[in-house]
DNA sequence: GTTTGCAATCGTAAATTTACGATAAACGAA
DNA sequence: TTCGTTTATCGTAAATTTACGATTGCAAAC
């Protein structure tokens, strides 16, 4: 696109659009549950879980930590992932505020 | 990318991350929550409250429609849109879930 | 210091997204 | 029928996303 136009949204819908499109991508989905379900969250365990090469993994944690749902952390020679609370916090909040606000009534014309 | 792999993962995760990738714009967040607060929801109406054009408007009302979060329905020379209820329902049935399944809670190594 | 193993980054290519103006289509009104 | 209003679609351009192999960087082990 020409221009980026984000700027004239809220500080909460471009929050929430972040977090949102961070869960836009089921590699993305996956990863968060696995990291649910297990304890052991090492970057090579997640590359063996998924059909997806280590970089393009990688490359997805990257992403899940720049939303700020993920938090990794380096335990020798590998690095250890994990949901990051705040950050998921953050996400149950703006997410659940959705699911407050829009109502599941049919309010069509 | 050279190919797409999301066939292979499941058919839950796909259809959480294409509601997530619809809500992933602030845009849409912005159109959504416009449309349940108000009930007249024609399209003109949406673009005058909007920092975007008519033509990009109507686009992201397309892939909203496109991961059945919206409806919209004819009405003379106008179009209403609203939330679709089945779609939200499911939206919110897998945001439920995926809030569920990652609590609050610091698993981290 | 050198090697080994794991993870991040780089470079690249293809697909998709975002945005806009211009045009077309659909409908009611004159 | 013609005109004006409203919305969808087309065409286009720039940016971003997705994916992979190759390379680099880093930390422990030897």
């Amino acid at each position: 696109m020409a221009v980026h136009k984000r700027e004239q949204f809220t500080e909460a819908e471009q929050q929430l659009a972040t977090i949102a499109k961070a869960l836009g991508h089921p590699a993305r989905v996956a990863i968060l549950k696995l990291l649910a379900k297990r304890q052991a969250c090492v970057c090579g365990e997640l590359v063996l879980e998924l059909p997806l090469s280590q970089s393009t993994v990688s490359q997805h944690l990257k992403e899940l930590k720049a939303a700020g749902l993920v938090q990794g952390e380096v335990d020798g020679p590998r690095v250890c992932y994990c949901i990051d609370p705040a950050g998921w916090a953050r996400a149950r909040q703006l997410l659940g505020g959705l699911l407050a606000e829009l109502p599941n009534t049919n309010n069509c014309c």
